[in-house]
DNA sequence: AACGCCGCCTGATCGC
DNA sequence: TGCGATCAGGCGGCGT
């Protein structure tokens, strides 16, 4: 799924591609997916807008468009299957598209199997977002202090998008193996020493994460022969970014530092691995 | 205020 | 073979 790492490759293969490309039409096939926006303000704001730029904040896209109205934000976000790309206009649209911009010469195609994402004008929602683990005025002490609040288990606090912007389920595993700390230590409990080498296993995760995925356009059609961006797809497709993971789906296999057995559990409705010798308080 | 839990969605997979 | 149950999970909203 989408995280922070996914987010940001797409922002960046992205960028280049609709910068300056103006908004001719708008096909709305899941006016969910815009909510709260409605489908005639969505439409009477977009149509003649011109892309202006693309950022990332946590996993949402941010869409920047010059419109009649002035300067507007298209906010983005790819919930669990969402993908955002460009496509010729006589390729069939695929089952799930639930936004088409008309570009010009492609169509800028919002698809989403689940409808979990958003493609709306309103972006308050990148508001409540925590600090960027990557910037480097992160603020390790307010970190602290909120997991000193906190009896929550550590991994379901590394979930709090209000925390910490931008990490999801797999890499919320894969820093907390890194820096050996157990999944279900309560936040409180956490040491100095452990924050510490939590919020760098955070950062190495992800910095690894973007320079392993910076090489999916050229594994898997990017600018290839289509001029899709296949993104999110199965992990066998994502290249060497699934080898990279440690814990994350690889319950009953051997740890790659002990050779002790990966352990899976349930957090919140969602899976947890790790590794019970290494990740010991 | 913090926290647990549900609903939203579809597709893959599993058991009978 | 077919079909219902289960699982996958980001996040807003709601109840405690």
């Amino acid at each position: 799924m989408p995280e922070l790492p996914e987010v940001e490759i797409l922002v960046r293969h992205l960028r280049p591609l609709i910068h300056g490309k103006t908004v001719r039409g708008i096909n709305v096939r899941r006016s969910k997916v815009l909510a709260p926006t409605s489908l005639r303000k969505f439409r009477q704001v977009l149509l003649g807008a011109k892309f202006t730029g693309l950022e990332r904040r946590g996993k949402y896209l941010l869409f920047q468009l010059r419109a009649q109205a002035g300067s507007v934000t298209l906010l983005g976000h790819l919930g669990m299957t969402g993908r955002i790309y460009l496509a010729r206009k006589s390729s069939p649209l695929p089952r799930h598209a639930a936004v088409v911009l008309d570009l010009g010469r492609k169509n800028f195609i919002y698809e989403d199997t689940r409808y979990f994402g958003r493609l709306t004008l309103d972006s308050s929602a990148v508001d409540k977002l925590g600090p960027e683990p990557l910037a480097g005025s992160f603020d390790r002490p307010a970190f602290a202090q909120a997991l000193k609040r906190s009896r929550q288990a550590i991994k379901i606090k590394l979930l709090d998008q209000t925390l910490i912007a931008g990490v999801g389920n797999i890499y919320a595993s894969e820093a907390l193996y890194r820096a050996g700390v157990p999944p279900r230590l309560p936040a409180k409990k956490l040491t100095g020493a452990q924050i510490t080498r939590l919020l760098q296993a955070i950062r190495e995760v992800l910095i690894e994460a973007v320079e392993c995925g910076s090489t999916l356009p050229l594994d898997f059609g990017g600018e290839k022969s289509d001029g899709l961006f296949y993104f999110g797809r199965a992990p066998e497709a994502a290249g060497n970014y699934a080898e990279r993971l440690r814990v994350y789906g690889r319950a009953g296999r051997p740890c790659p530092v002990c050779g002790g057995l990966i352990k899976r559990f349930r957090q919140a409705a969602r899976s947890t691995f790790y590794c019970p010798r290494c990740q010991r308080s």
